[in-house]
DNA sequence: ATGCGGACCTGTTAGC
DNA sequence: TGCTAACAGGTCCGCA
């Protein structure tokens, strides 16, 4: 499941290989995702030379002459680039031809990315209108933090990954930037003290950071689609360690459901706050 | 406005 | 062994 580093890191590694490229049409062999893919599709983007890649979230942006691409990869989405002669399989949803030799192929099993186009300024895009600081920008701040928080009673870890303060912080790096920074997960918002918010804030930034430079050495494989997410690379604290030993006071690691997902965390590290 | 639960979808794993 | 059921994940939507 992509997160924001690997989103980034794939972004990086095509960058080579498609910046500068002029389409030559594109094939929708099934549209169903999140949203259909437009149906248009191939007359929206057909002859267009990508101009600009960026990111905002998790969403990919490919900006062409005329409007931009809008991709996000769900939790299960792949992009590849591939030779034109490569043979579809199940879950190739979507092919951009290029003029030039290659293509970029759009993977996604389990069908909650989507592909969408805008014409407009991406930023005023529904989707991307009302989401939260990039957690790697200056913006990204104890005082933001605490801002945002202040007038919050939920639970700090949901409340992190809704995307509306910060965005990209998903399961996995929520439970481990908590963990980093000695926060209960279920800590209710509004109690986080400016000393836990600037540990938070840092914490956050080291393990996405981290995780984008290891992303960064298995660059040159992600394009055959082999390459392994960054995650698997980072040292994992918490995350899928339920039951088993604290690595940093040996005490069994608890499990519990946050706003319906498992999350993982030490009682002893990060203790519960008592009103 | 806030916050919660439901929906989407399917490959993988656990349990019978 | 073969089947079924639960689970995982990000994010939007709708209802209280």
């Amino acid at each position: 499941m992509p997160e924001l580093p690997e989103v980034e890191t794939i972004l990086r590694g095509l960058v080579p290989y498609i910046l500068w490229a002029k389409v030559d049409q594109s094939i929708i062999r099934c549209k169903k995702l999140r949203w259909p893919i437009p149906e248009d599709l191939n007359s929206c983007i057909a002859g267009q030379t990508i101009l600009e890649l960026s990111r905002r979230g998790k969403y990919m942006l490919f900006r062409l002459e005329t409007g931009t691409l809008i991709i996000h990869l769900g939790m299960s989405g792949r992009l590849c680039f591939l030779n034109n002669d490569e043979p579809a399989k199940k879950h190739d949803h979507v092919d951009i031809i290029l003029t030039q030799n290659g293509m970029l192929r759009y993977t996604d099993p389990r069908r909650f990315g989507a592909i969408l186009w805008t014409t407009e300024n991406p930023a005023i895009h529904p989707l991307l209108s009302a989401l939260g600081v990039e957690p790697l920008s200056e913006d990204f701040t104890a005082e933001y933090l605490l801002r945002c928080t202040s007038n919050r009673r939920m639970a700090i870890k949901p409340l992190i990954m809704a995307g509306k303060i910060v965005v990209g912080v998903g399961n996995i790096y929520a439970a481990e930037a908590l963990f980093l920074s000695g926060i209960n997960p279920s800590l209710p918002a509004n109690l986080l003290t400016y000393t836990q918010g600037e540990k938070l804030v840092a914490m956050i930034q080291q393990v996405l950071e981290f995780s984008i430079t290891q992303g960064g050495t298995t660059l040159k494989d992600f394009v055959n689609s082999d390459g392994l997410p960054g995650y698997f690379a980072q040292k994992l604290n918490v995350y899928g360690r339920g039951g088993l030993p604290c690595v940093v006071c040996t005490k069994a690691l608890t499990t519990c459901m946050l706003g319906q997902r498992s999350t993982v965390f030490c009682a002893h590290c990060q203790p519960e706050y008592y009103p």
